[in-house]
DNA sequence: CGTCAATAGAGTACGATGTACGCCTAAAGT
DNA sequence: ACTTTAGGCGTACATCGTACTCTATTGACG
């Protein structure tokens, strides 16, 4: 077997990872990628099969960083907010990747993990069946939503500057609450929202009818 | 003034939809609208800026169909399940543009009056202030997960199909859930989730403790 | 220690994309 | 009928992903 590989995914993922930190996504690109390892551009294509492939090393690098065991001992609550805490760090360590975590979460092993976790967790909790289908999907659904939106606040100079600038005759609410919610920390706010998610949960394990 | 516009920004719109709906997203391109109107290229460009004004006026096409306004009397339950209902029908009706309206919703017109009248709907509740920013975008955080999870999902062959033949030894709790999955209806799912958030809001103005 | 052949590396090239520029021309107002 | 303004769009270019092809390296074997 001649000419061993010189590099590997990782060593790739990491030079993707580096420009997308330094430049942000729309600078990512094939050569790019293969400037920053000091290749030559067609050379990436010995490690991957397109530039599909690359995101997702991209997306497992990032997400790889995430352990989901969670101590057993906890409640089932504490055991959810410390998973999606943790998620919620490695994502927002590298903004530029939310929407390659977007694109390509439902094939992410790293993803498959934490959902497994997230289970383990409803499981305990009480869920069976197809409610704690509905509930894992409500769960990612919120998570997903909620770090994708405070990326996209984050790029026009934060989104809610402009909301709050509202004509308060269009959207009298609207720009009430957007001036409100420029004193509301993302993590807060990010928290906050799960807390009620959890709540619902909560809800639903302990009697049918919400009340 | 010489020479008027012989186009409209809904012709344009409604030109790109068509591609769209027809061909999906990636062939979305300034050429194949063009082509569609019957048209240069070029000439789009009197009417856009540029590709992402393009597309914005794709998404507010498809969300203009939404009625944002509920009746008054309903309970504020029933109101925020109405326009997030009419909310998903519009999108759902052309999946191909879930993409363009998670990467332009920020700025989109229609989504701002649709919050209004969530906000409007939420105050009637009892939300005041922070508690109120956060339930807001909580819940869009979870519409808009939702809806892209079910778009990536439909992509590749209903994705819960590839999770089912996970091997239930490396993820035990995810195959056997992605079993149950698979027989749970998207709407069914959606709403359901839906029904949870609104628990937790429903918690949050009871008492503070869930319990 | 030479020889071989398989494989990593990479240059070139092609089709597609977004769009800047500038010419041509249609049509509204005088 | 003429002028003038703005719409229509052909051309051209930078950039992208990537198919094809050639070169050169290097581990294994005699």
């Amino acid at each position: 077997m001649p000419r061993p590989k010189s590099l590997s995914h990782s060593d790739i993922a990491g030079a993707a990872l580096a420009v997308m930190d330094r430049d942000g996504l729309p600078a990512l690109s094939m050569r790019t990628v293969a400037t920053q390892l000091g290749v030559g551009t067609m050379s990436l294509y010995r490690y991957v099969k397109d530039r599909e492939e690359l995101e997702r090393h991209v997306v497992e690098l990032v997400l790889g960083a995430v352990d989901p065991v969670v101590p057993a001992e906890k409640s089932w609550r504490e055991q959810i907010t410390r998973i999606v805490e943790r998620f919620r760090k490695a994502v927002i360590a590298h903004p530029a990747t939310v929407p390659l975590f977007m694109a390509h979460r439902h094939i992410s092993p790293s993803v498959r993990r934490c959902s497994e976790e997230l289970l383990r967790a409803l499981t305990r909790a009480g869920f069976q069946g197809k409610p704690r289908v509905i509930a894992l999907r409500m769960l990612v659904s919120y998570v997903s939503g909620a770090l994708q939106a405070q990326h996209l606040g984050a790029l026009d100079g934060q989104g809610t500057v402009v909301l709050a600038s509202l004509s308060p005759d269009d959207y009298p609410l609207l720009a009430a609450t957007a001036r409100s919610a420029l004193q509301v920390d993302p993590a807060k706010e990010f928290f906050g929202g799960l807390e009620i998610v959890l709540d619902g949960l909560a809800q639903h394990l302990a009697g049918k009818k919400p009340r």
